[in-house]
RNA sequence: GUCCCUGUAGCUCAGUUGGAUAGAGCAACUGCCUUCUAAGCAGUGGGUCGGCCGUUCGAAUCGGCCCAGGGACACCA
């Protein structure tokens, strides 16, 4: 909450016990203001006399005039209006906003950032695609979620860990062996056969290509004798995360930890985690199959964890991984997950309850589909058949700042519609641009007005409302990034982003920040500084670049 | 069939967790560059918030029942 909330809040209180002695003490905790979406009905507004109306059996009307009596209105607060149900409008005072303003110099590039989390740790595990082709549209917008979710919370205090999970094993991983040596036998002029659940992109005919000039028959091998499965499957692992990481790296997403599965699998985690669920009678055996009983935790049917075969589920090796993670103590876990994964969610929770953890510190978020529109015509994807558009050409197409920002756009749960054709548009209809303008502006106000020194001693002499409406923005800075860090939602960040440009654009066009009026341009050079420090901090928490020239 | 998500302006979407006359961008139309970046600004038009009922001071928001679209319902990963 920002300081000038708590102040009117604490006001408020008090006013209410002055003019209600009476009140039972919890009638006014956990107060708090909205800010009205207009303008008109002030800066900030309290539904308090509506809340106290049963209480006291009087209309919230009377309660609303009872308690302004009892308001100090100098200093802080211009005007304090009640409308008409009963709503407590406070104006605040040019002069507590440009102080304020003040308050956000001083802070510097630090401004926005809080001690919220309290530097627990967190960890966000996002993409984890399997290594069985290249990134994709999809992975790309989790990237990007994710990527800017661990920065915000970051920004807040948190403690943060990026975690990349690598299916590194599995009948998926085989079938991309089998797909690469069947194709390397091919171009061996080899009998080959080519796997039915087989991958069929261009990046294995690549591969495999690249493995006939590196394998060369003077080693004894070069017509893919003696070649196992195991040789191919690792070969095309070891090659496809290459590429991911890369294609990440160039995406401007890090991450701290690369887990295998396969390690995983070695560690013995996994009967670990199987044994203490079955020592805690949560697994049976039916049809020669040992099954998980999820549904005491609202899973819709028990899971099988160990098939007839012997061999684990998918959910198996997950829940052994789930349970470190609790066992490392992250406060707060988050997994981003795409919409086929939608049905898991219950039953990693359910597996997690069962071990005796606390599920609310597990976020299972659903980056849901991304439809990708060339020429106003959505593109059809199917990895398996190889007909895909990779982020990788995303990114050489309309740029890594378009695309991030575009990934975002939306909220997370929700389908997100990508116009590549819009995103590559240097023009006003994109929004990337709308808010790098902003800031490429005012670094060029700064440049042309490099003699004139930001003041401090001259703030007062902003009040013009464009200015006020500038300065009410930053204000709420602070407010955003919470809210974004609370809802797991780095596009609420991003939205305020483009008001924020927007108020500054119109600004500009309505005055002059360079004049000869030098104790004036002073003070309005304080004020684009602190815009342009606003925007490239959020553009940085998006991950997208704040460019000084354009 | 069961469960989940979605339905808001011509299009793409917000709507601060129940607030006031429901907003933004795009598209359409009208203006603004001899002065700090026109990738910009100012303005106009555009709505049965899928439908009905209920909960209360107050509903796009919560509950119930319908309608429409999408997804998930493996001893696949």
């Amino acid at each position: 909450m920002i300081k000038i909330e708590i102040d009117l809040i604490i006001a408020i209180k008090e006013a209410v016990k002055k003019a209600f002695p009476g009140i039972s003490a919890n009638a006014v905790e956990g107060l708090s203001l909205e800010v009205p979406k207009d303008k008109r009905f002030g800066d900030f507004s309290s539904n308090i006399a509506m809340r106290l109306s049963r209480e006291l059996r009087k209309a919230p009307l009377d309660i609303a005039s009872g308690i302004i009596k009892h308001i100090d209105k100098s200093g802080m607060i211009q005007s304090v209006k009640i409308e008409k149900p009963g709503f407590i409008n406070f104006y605040i005072s040019n002069k507590r906003v440009i102080s304020a303003l003040e308050d956000i110099v001083k802070e510097g590039v630090g401004f926005g950032s809080s001690t919220l989390g309290k530097s627990k740790k967190a960890q966000i595990e996002f993409v984890s695609a399997n290594p069985t082709g290249p990134l994709t549209v999809a992975h790309g917008r989790q990237a990007a979620i994710g990527d800017s979710l661990a920065r915000i919370l970051k920004f807040c205090g948190y403690n943060v860990i990026k975690e990349y999970y690598i299916n590194d094993e599995g009948v998926q991983i085989q079938a991309l062996g089998k797909s690469l040596k069947a194709m390397f036998m091919e171009l061996m002029n080899k009998e080959s056969e080519f796997p039915e659940n087989g991958y069929k992109g261009r990046y294995i005919y690549e591969m495999a290509k690249a493995l006939t000039l590196t394998l060369s028959p003077e080693k004894g091998r070069g017509k893919g004798e003696g070649l196992s499965d195991d040789f191919f499957m690792e070969y095309a692992v070891k090659e496809i995360m290459g590429t991911i990481t890369k294609d990440l790296e160039n995406f401007g997403v890090h991450f701290d930890v690369w887990y295998s599965q396969k390690s995983l699998a070695k560690s013995g985690k996994i009967e670990k985690v199987l044994e203490i669920l079955k020592d805690k009678k949560f697994l049976y055996q039916k049809d020669d199959a040992t099954w998980f009983r999820s549904t005491d935790f609202g899973d819709d049917k028990d899971r099988v964890v160990i098939k007839n075969d012997g061999s684990y589920t998918y959910v198996t090796p997950d829940i052994a991984y789930h349970k470190e993670k609790f066992e490392k103590g992250y406060e707060k876990i988050i997994n981003i997950w795409g919409p086929d994964h939608h049905g898991y969610i219950s039953r990693i929770k359910a597996a997690c309850q069962a071990l005796g953890y606390d599920k609310e510190k597990l976020s299972i978020l659903i980056a849901q589909l991304v439809t990708l529109y060339r020429d106003g015509k959505p593109v059809k994807m199917s990895t398996r058949e190889g007909e895909f558009v990779t982020l990788r050409e995303i990114i050489n197409e309309v740029g890594r700042d378009a695309s991030r920002f575009f990934f975002i756009m939306r909220r997370t749960e929700s389908h997100l519609d990508f116009d590549l054709a819009l995103a590559k548009a240097e023009t006003m209809d994109n929004p990337v641009y709308y808010i790098q303008y902003a800031h490429a502006r005012i670094s060029s106000i700064i440049e042309f007005s490099e003699n004139v020194k930001p003041n401090l001693d001259n703030l007062a002499l902003l009040d013009k409302q464009q200015e006020m409406d500038l300065i009410k923005t930053l204000v709420h800075y602070p407010k955003i990034i919470e809210a974004a860090a609370a809802n797991l939602e780095p596009y609420i960040l991003l939205a305020y982003l483009q008001d924020l440009a927007g108020f500054f654009h119109s600004y500009y066009n309505a005055y002059r920040i360079v004049t000869n009026d030098k104790p004036l341009t002073e003070a309005r050079i304080v004020l684009i500084h602190a815009v342009k420090n606003v925007l490239s901090s959020g553009l940085n928490l998006l991950g997208v670049n704040a460019l000084e020239k354009m």
